[in-house]
Order: C-alpha cells, then sequence, then structure tokens
RNA sequence: GCACCAGUACCUUAAGCGGUGAAAGGGCCGGACUUAAAAUCCGGUGAUCCGGGUUCGAGCCCCGGCUGGUGCACCA
C-alpha cells in the first residue's frame, strides 16, 4: 500500500476472497494419517436437515472451529466433519408441507446448509461431508443392527406406542398434542406392538464406571458429565431380600437405607421379571395384561393418577412391622428401572400418594409421619440389607412405523419365521419415490419392497415394513467422517479394517449442545458393544470421546426463541449485515459456552467496531511502515532525515516501552492459548481485544514520550499487531488472513499462520 | 412436583484459589466533525435480588427465601 489509499474494512469482499482461496488450496482437507504428528479428531455435532442454519448452529461450530483452526496452527492434524442427520420425521413432515418426496427435501435443505455454513467460513472438510440418508451410509445402521442382533444386544419385544384410528398410523410423541392427533385431533390410544429394542442396560454399570474415569481426564467439562449422570440416573441405595407368607422370596430396593421401618408397601414394575409369580391371581393377573396391553393413558402419568395393581399379597417387613402390600405399578420404572422397590411414605412424595390411593389409611398410617417409629422396629431389624445400586437408563424401542427411515434388515418368512438379510445382501434398499401422506406407513403398501424371498429358504417372505429410528443412525454418525471418501464406497468390513479408524478413535473432542446427552450416552454404551464384539476392539475403554463439550443454546430476551415469540435471530440477515467474522466473534465473545447466550446487538456492535478498528488502525500502521521503508531507501527524503535524528537521539528512550509491549503480548499469547486449550472462548475473545487496547497503548506512551516512533518503536509495533492478527485467525479468521498479509514486507508473499509462541520476531 | 443453572448499572456481559476504590461494551447526556443525519472520535453517567451465617475480609463459600430459565414425569 505504498500508494498511501488505506482500504476500508469491507467484510463481504474480504470474506469472498479468503473462502475462495481456502477452497482452491484445499486448506481444509484432512491430512493422510502417514504422518506422525498429534492427530485430533474434533466432532460437531450431526446437524438434522431441518433447511437452515439457526444460530445455535453457529454458536455451537464457532466453538468447534476455533478448535479446530487453534490446533492446525500448532501443527497438529485436525479431521473437522460431520454427516447430516437426514432421516427421521422432521424430514418426512417437512416432505409433507412441501409436497415433494423426503430425499428431494433433504438433498436441497442440506445444499442450502452448507452454503451457509461455507459462508460462515467453517474450516469443514466437506469432502467428506455425508448424508445418513444415503444408502452407502444406512447400510451402516443396518450393519450395526445386525451385530448388535447377533450380539443379543437388540432384540424384538413389545412395547406400546400412540396410535390414531382415523388416520391408521402410530404417532410419535411430537405428534401427540394434548393426547389427541396432530392432524385430525382424534383422540388417541396407546396399542401393544412388536418393538425393536436396543439393550443398553447391558452396559450401564461400565458406562457408570468409565464416568469417573472421563471426570479424571479433565477432558470432559461439568456440564457434559452432568448430563451424562444424568441420563444414567444412578440410584444408591439397599436391597434387601424379603419374605412372603408362602415363603417365596423377593427382592426389593430402596434409596432410603436408613428408614426402612417407616417402609408401608412394596411396589413392583410390571416389567420385572418375576412379576408374574407375584400377580398370580386370575383376576390380578388379568388386570396385569389390562396395564400391559393398555399401556398408559396420557393423562395418568402422575402419581395420582398413576396404575395401581393390589395383588393382594404382602411381604414381611424389613424391620419386623406389619406386612407390607405388594403392588404392581410402571411407576417404578420411571425412577428406578425395571425394579420392585420398598414404598416409604415419609421419604417420598410420590410414595404418599400412592400409598394414601391405594391402601386403608388405617392400615398404612400406624405411624404417624412425625412421631418416632414404635418402639422395637428400629431395634430389631430382621432383614440384612446390602448396598446396591439402580439406573434409571433403560432399553429403548428403536422400530418406526414410519417410511423415512433405514429399512430394518429383517424379514419374516412363514416357514423360517424372522430372519436377518444376510450381511452381503446390504443394503435393503430404501425406495425413494415413496410419498408419505402421514396417513398409514407407505412403505408397508409397496409390494415392490414387501415381498421378497426368504434368505434361509428361498420360499417367498415379506420385509419388516418398520424402519430405524434416526437415534439409532446417530448410533455409528460420528465414525464415517474418519474414512476416507475414497474408501467410502468400499465393503463395511473392509472401510472398519482400515487404519484411518485406529488414527482418528476415539474423538479428541466432541463439542456440541447440551440437548446432545442421550445421542452421546448411547453412542457410549454402543461403542463398548463394538468393542466387545470385535470391529472397535482397539478403543479399550469403550469410550468413543476422549473429551467432550457441552455449550447451552442461544436464548432471546431470555427466553427459548421461536416463531411463536418473534424472537428468532436470522444468520443471513446477520451475516449480510455485518459479515461472518463479526457474528462468529460475537457469539465466542457474548457468554462462556457453558452458558446460555442470551442475544444482543450490543455484542454485535461491540464485535463490529473491534474489528473495523482493527483494521483501519493496523491498515493505517502497515501502510505507514511501507511508505517509511521505501522513503528511508532514497538518500535525502526529509522525513528520513527526521526519523535517523530520532532514532539516534531516543531510541533507548523508549526500549522500556517495547520491553514491556513485548512482555504484553507473551502474556496475552499465553493466557490465549490456555484458552483455547480450555475451549474458553469467550476468554480468548476478550483477551485478544485486550491485547488490541494494550497495543494503541504502547504507541500513545511512545508519542506521549518522544513525539513519534522510531524505526524500533515501529517495528514492534508492526510485529505486536502482526501477531495479533494471528491469534486472531481461530474466532474471526477472514480478517485475520487479510491483516497478515497486509502486514507482509513488500516481496513476500507467504503468511505465516502458525501459532505464535509469544515472543515478537521482527520480520 | 422434582432436578439443574442463573440473578452484578437502563440493557448485555467481566471479575484464575474469598483480597485495593467491582471492569467493559451498548444505551443515555454533553462535546468534536457535518448543511443535517448516519458513521467515527473524546468526555460524563451509574450496579452485586432479599434475609441470615462462616471470615480480619464475601459478587464469589454455606443455609433459607424470591424471581427467571432449562430439563424430567416411564421418553427417545
Amino acid at each position: 500500500m505504498s500508494d498511501g489509499t488505506i482500504p476500508s474494512y469491507d467484510p463481504q469482499t474480504i470474506e469472498a476472497r479468503r473462502q475462495h482461496a481456502w477452497h482452491e488450496q484445499g486448506a481444509f482437507r484432512t491430512p493422510d494419517i502417514a504422518g506422525d504428528r498429534p492427530r485430533k479428531y474434533i466432532k460437531p455435532s450431526a446437524p438434522f436437515t431441518s433447511g437452515n442454519i439457526h444460530i445455535g448452529h453457529v454458536r455451537s461450530y464457532s466453538i468447534g472451529d476455533a478448535y479446530a483452526r487453534f490446533c492446525r496452527a500448532r501443527g497438529e492434524e485436525v479431521l473437522f466433519a460431520f454427516g447430516f442427520d437426514s432421516f427421521g420425521l422432521p424430514a418426512e413432515l417437512g416432505a409433507i408441507a412441501g409436497k415433494e418426496s423426503p430425499s428431494a427435501w433433504v438433498d436441497r435443505c442440506a445444499q442450502h446448509m452448507i452454503g451457509q455454513l461455507r459462508r460462515l467460513g467453517f474450516s469443514f472438510d466437506w469432502e467428506r461431508t455425508f448424508m445418513s440418508s444415503d444408502a452407502v451410509m444406512y447400510r451402516w445402521s443396518q450393519w450395526l443392527f445386525l451385530t448388535l442382533l447377533d450380539a443379543g444386544l437388540v432384540y424384538r419385544g413389545t412395547g406400546s406406542v400412540d396410535w390414531c384410528d382415523t388416520c391408521q398410523t402410530t404417532l410419535a410423541t411430537i405428534q401427540v398434542e394434548n393426547g389427541t392427533c396432530w392432524r385430525c385431533h382424534d383422540p388417541v390410544r396407546l396399542i401393544q406392538r412388536p418393538q425393536w429394542y436396543l439393550r443398553i442396560s447391558a452396559y450401564v454399570e461400565e458406562n457408570d464406571r468409565r464416568l469417573s474415569e472421563l471426570a479424571a481426564s479433565g477432558m470432559w467439562d461439568e456440564n457434559a458429565l452432568a448430563s451424562q449422570r444424568f441420563v444414567l440416573g444412578r440410584v444408591d441405595g439397599v436391597e434387601l431380600d424379603l419374605c412372603a407368607e408362602d415363603g417365596a422370596t423377593l427382592t426389593v430396593f430402596t434409596p432410603h437405607s436408613g428408614a426402612l421401618e417407616l417402609a408401608r408397601f412394596v411396589a413392583i414394575s410390571p416389567k420385572h421379571p418375576e412379576v408374574e409369580r407375584w400377580a398370580g391371581d386370575a383376576e390380578v393377573h388379568e388386570r396385569l395384561e389390562e396395564l400391559r396391553s393398555g399401556g398408559l393413558e396420557r393423562s395418568a402419568r402422575e402419581a395420582d393418577a398413576m396404575p395401581l395393581i393390589d395383588t393382594g399379597r404382602t411381604l414381611s417387613s424389613p424391620t419386623g412391622g406389619d406386612p407390607l402390600p405388594v403392588i404392581v405399578s410402571p411407576m417404578v420404572d420411571g425412577r428406578f428401572g425395571a425394579t420392585a422397590v420398598l414404598g416409604i411414605p415419609e421419604h417420598d412424595r410420590t410414595d404418599a400418594v400412592i400409598a394414601e390411593r391405594l391402601l386403608a389409611p388405617a392400615r398404612v398410617f400406624q405411624t404417624p409421619p412425625d412421631q418416632p417409629a414404635p418402639e422395637g422396629s428400629t431395634a430389631s431389624q430382621t432383614v440384612p440389607s446390602r448396598a446396591a445400586v439402580r439406573y434409571r437408563a433403560n432399553d429403548f424401542t428403536i422400530s418406526r412405523q414410519r417410511s423415512w427411515g433405514t429399512p430394518i434388515p429383517i424379514v419374516y418368512c412363514e416357514k423360517c419365521g424372522t430372519a436377518p438379510v444376510p450381511r452381503e445382501q446390504l443394503p435393503v434398499i430404501l425406495p425413494l419415490d415413496v410419498k408419505p401422506t402421514g396417513a398409514g406407513n407407505p412403505l408397508a403398501e409397496r409390494a415392490d419392497f414387501v415381498e421378497t424371498t426368504c434368505p434361509e429358504c428361498g420360499g417367498s417372505a415379506r420385509r419388516e415394513t418398520d424402519t430405524l429410528d434416526c437415534h439409532f443412525d446417530a448410533l455409528w454418525l460420528w465414525i464415517p467422517v474418519c474414512v476416507p471418501s475414497r474408501e467410502r464406497e468400499q465393503t463395511l468390513e473392509h472401510i472398519l479394517a482400515l487404519e484411518d479408524l485406529r488414527a482418528w478413535l476415539p474423538s479428541e473432542r466432541v463439542v456440541a449442545g447440551s440437548d446432545s446427552g442421550n445421542f452421546v450416552f448411547d453412542q457410549r454404551t454402543v461403542t463398548k458393544a463394538l468393542r466387545d464384539i470385535g470391529p472397535l476392539e482397539f478403543l479399550e475403554d469403550g469410550e468413543p470421546f476422549a473429551g467432550c463439550l457441552f455449550h447451552e443454546m442461544v436464548i432471546s430476551d431470555g427466553r427459548k426463541m421461536s416463531k411463536h415469540l418473534g424472537n428468532v435471530v436470522d444468520p443471513d440477515e446477520l451475516i449480510e449485515r455485518h459479515g461472518a467474522d463479526t457474528i462468529r466473534l460475537a457469539v465466542l465473545y457474548a457468554a462462556r459456552p457453558q452458558r446460555s447466550l442470551n442475544w444482543s446487538d450490543s455484542a454485535v456492535q461491540r464485535c463490529r467496531r473491534f474489528l473495523k478498528q482493527l483494521w483501519d488502525y493496523s491498515q493505517a500502521r502497515f501502510a505507514l511502515d511501507s511508505a517509511a521503508a521505501t522513503e528511508s531507501g532514497g538518500a535525502n527524503g526529509s522525513s528520513a532525515e527526521a526519523e535517523q535524528t530520532a532514532t539516534e537521539m531516543g531510541a533507548d528512550k523508549t526500549e522500556h516501552l517495547r520491553k514491556r509491549l513485548e512482555q504484553w503480548c507473551e502474556t496475552a499469547v499465553e493466557k490465549i492459548t490456555e484458552d483455547l486449550g480450555e475451549l474458553e472462548m469467550h476468554s480468548a475473545v476478550r483477551n485478544v481485544m485486550r491485547l488490541f487496547d494494550r497495543i494503541r497503548d504502547y504507541e500513545k506512551r511512545v508519542i506521549a514520550k518522544r513525539g513519534s516512533l522510531c524505526a524500533e518503536d515501529r517495528e514492534a509495533l508492526i510485529a505486536a499487531l502482526a501477531m495479533l492478527a494471528r491469534v486472531l485467525i481461530p474466532f474471526a479468521p477472514h480478517i485475520a488472513e487479510e491483516l497478515l498479509i497486509a502486514s507482509l514486507p513488500p516481496g513476500t508473499s507467504e503468511i505465516d499462520t502458525s501459532w505464535p509462541a509469544g515472543e515478537l520476531v521482527s520480520r
């Protein structure tokens, strides 16, 4: 810029220029695993193909991208890529609304979202992006289904689903509005239907154990750990074996080990393996069957309406008091899983309600709640108790009566019964021209899909027409980005044997919203299963993610954003007005990741101003510098002469200021580095801004001291600004790189984007 | 109802282990520049939800309350 004109800050232009350059250079292509530098797979969340990137995505990916760019700058090899979660109900509903096929719908949505993400300048490796609804990808689901089926971790059971008689279809929970169908508003009922289940219960104990290891590693933030603990639902207590009149025993659990004498009843889950033994009477059994087949009415899901069956039987009290009535109720499941528990009204509100409802008060409350227990009952504990643990996390259904999902690779043959599709026949292709209407499952009406031959006897058979819930797809979605795209179409056996998986897994860090707790939990579970089965045996602790950050959501006016409230922030509009760098910086600056971000314009304005000031200031100093450089080349410029004098007169007068500037730069880089390592992005951004203030302060002080900058002063200033640009790259990459380019001395073209160590080096 | 999180100026956020006079930005007011407005620059303005406790010392730790948010209620 030796002509002296200073380009004004125009985000649209410079961002387009940088993005074009990155694209040309293939700047974010995943490095080959041949190298021996440290590797990090940074896992962003897999977005639903909803159609638009919202501000929550911007936050999530800005955090992940800052971390990814930081790691690259430090010389690490980074895999930063994701696949779209493109199956499932939202897409199906979107397609119905848009009157197009789901596959067309998700393709269109994904293309648009990719465009938005590119415009934001995120450093994803786009070559590895995929859609879970592509046949080459959903065969992973089918393979996983069969693998888990073989291992006994997928099983067929009977469960209740919401059903609309008018529309002749099963409904997802979100399609039920106040107990009525979302389309016809007729009442919905729960029906009994065979479903496929995932047995996560087999691994809850190990998940629990590993969780403390993850906590000890320091790589999991508190939010993420808390969510894992919550999903696990661990309850510590004691269990004891109680005797019935006929000598039969039942193991019961209670979290209130110190209040056994207050027990007033025993509740058994309808899912308890021995429940039949306790509900043996014909009449009681009939009611149990009724409970099972009718499911639970939506209105009956609170303690005062929860179904209860009095079995008429009793068990001895653990402390020698009155015998305890035995009831069966699903209220047990939600809190302790499929088990039997002591009902202790004094310690548990639900128990109190149940006791009041079901049992004759005279029988139950022989001891008034506030009185001490009667003599003898505490003293003579007759039943020994032992420490025990229960988990709320439970097996869940993975099949859906929907047409936009992975076909379940199962056929039903009259002769052979249920037969899995052999792996070499995968994938079972989902017809793409299916048009869901919301009534019934159109897949079931497609003869060309349903009619098939039995893989075992060759006779005629029909396919399973339920599909897998997209939650099941999420179990493996984090794996395929580790596979080079050229290998993607290979057999899964080949892919699973690739060194790439061993090189990239476990993921160094997953960065996702705090609502991902269930996904992560189930991914952790399945990883352990695949370790034991074989394909992921190299993950010894069965943990797919070494580290995890769950950030909170973006809210507005103190509440969740929703169209209804009219407080939705549109990223496109913001980008158009302020540019991607400003928006990215603003979402990082406005709150630390673990806290919900209350959207405000002031953060945007602050960041825009910061970037503009940084731009103007830096460009002016760079221009001045190169002007001085050219002039001092000439023999007799008057300003060069003046500078000569200044140098002779006062270079050492400002040496302490240059020293201090260097100190400032060092500590700033130190702090920013530490912040980034801990993903404390908002603190890092603040420190970047503070560094800018200090650089300007330095210049002011030098001028106050001597009236102008000597060559050494200027050189230090330029070096500091260049360093500032380098540490800004993770947060506002476009402007940062443009400034670095502008800082280059004439004749140089290669910018140094590596992470600074801290000391100011003159160019 | 239960669980978790949060409450700092008019607004949005800061304040490593408890440690000077609680820090920024926006807003607002005044000034500079401008025919005027916007933008930009300079200056000014002002706060720890309530009640207890621990401590030499509390925005930070403990207990209780109030307010707001999020999650959960057999649900993936």
